[in-house]
DNA sequence: GACAAAACAGACCGGATGGTCTAACCTATC
DNA sequence: GATAGGTTAGACCATCCGGTCTGTTTTGTC
């Protein structure tokens, strides 16, 4: 792990990090080009393989850096105990997390390339495998609590659920997010918020 | 459109667009090569663009192709003037194309890559254009009708609903392929007609 | 100022992509 | 049997991809 020996200025550090997630976010993963990333950087290809052992490894620099800053703003969800609070707990995780998603349009792009459900089930490959790993761990322990409460409906295997729950999600999002992006077609935040969590109700409940 | 002068015979045309339904069931719209799907279907490049004038121009031909068959065997869904008859009627029509599907899996997934609600909202670029947007109107026609009965919800604008739909509906049918394919996980086709329809209502109902 | 090592610039590489081109091969007509 | 035109094989091309390598500059040390 070169990246971790070798010392990089913060500057070029930034450059890079920020250049990689213009063009993921343009281009998604699989379409993200190293060399324009390099060139968009500003430095030297001789320069970022002498930081950095390959695409893959920048990746994962750039993955830590959005996962950290995510964590950071919006932190993790916690369920309650309570079944009563479990919904309103949710609410107030999401509306947290599109707060973030609305002031980091470019950075969220890049979890969504992740989280979205295009080729087949599979979560992320290569650099995005684990933060995937982790965030899918994490929501599917959510869920597992959920239905413990007798929030959430049993009836379905968790993995088919958290799948149903991650396209709708995503497609939701991008609704919203287009409007973010696009001054001319205002949206209020808080009443997306709450249809989206009256959607996951009607999918999610018992 | 150098495709429609020169006549090319059955065989050789039948080979060709097998191949690219292969190639592109396996890689996606956008990973498919053509000069794998040349390969594949043995006929040389020479010949290949004797006929065709590039690779999008195949492409047009096999989503006529793809489209043609399905609207064969499956055809178009028929919303009831009878409100009560709504949902049946769905139900049966999702029952005929899920049966289309299971004993097509290959071409299938060609029509899945594009329904897809990969990059964005965006329906299929280039050759996949045309024939989806005959989809897209086709639902949305069938969406206002629906609302129109009173049996679909008002108050969310008929392009969210349907990108709601198409993801949700994608990521169950992704469940239900994978089991299809798979012989040692046998599932029940019309149990999931039924969990399927039942989640459409949930999400699409007043 | 001398020397070594770190830092960098960018030409270059092999392999993929979609697409072009020419020489040859059939086959129908006279 | 010669000729012409439809058909075909596959070498070749430009461009992109991620990655390597060599030569040069910068920096730190004595």
């Amino acid at each position: 792990m070169r990246s971790r020996s070798r010392r990089l200025d913060e500057d070029k550090r930034r450059s890079l990090i920020d250049a990689a997630i213009e063009e993921i976010a343009a281009n998604g993963m699989d379409g993200a080009s190293y060399n324009r990333i390099i060139e968009r950087s500003g430095l030297s290809k001789g320069a970022v393989y002498y930081y950095f052992e390959n695409k893959e490894s920048l990746y994962r620099i750039v993955l830590e850096e959005v996962e950290r800053k995510f964590l950071e703003a919006v932190g993790t969800l916690r369920i309650p105990d309570d079944r009563d609070a479990f919904w309103g707990v949710c609410r107030s995780y999401y509306r947290k997390a599109i707060d973030f998603a609305a002031s980091n349009l470019k950075t969220i792009e890049v979890v969504r390339g992740l989280v979205d459900p295009s080729r087949g089930a599979s979560l992320g490959r290569g650099a995005a495998l684990e933060p995937m790993r982790r965030a899918e761990r994490w929501v599917l322990y959510a869920l597992k609590k959920g239905q413990d409460l007798g929030a959430l409906r049993t009836d379905v295997e968790p993995e088919l659920l958290w799948n149903m729950l991650r396209s709708l999600g995503h497609t939701m999002d991008s609704w919203l997010f287009e409007r973010l992006r696009d001054d001319e077609r205002p949206v209020d935040a808080d009443a997306f918020v709450e249809f989206a969590i009256d959607v996951y109700r009607g999918v999610l409940s018992p």
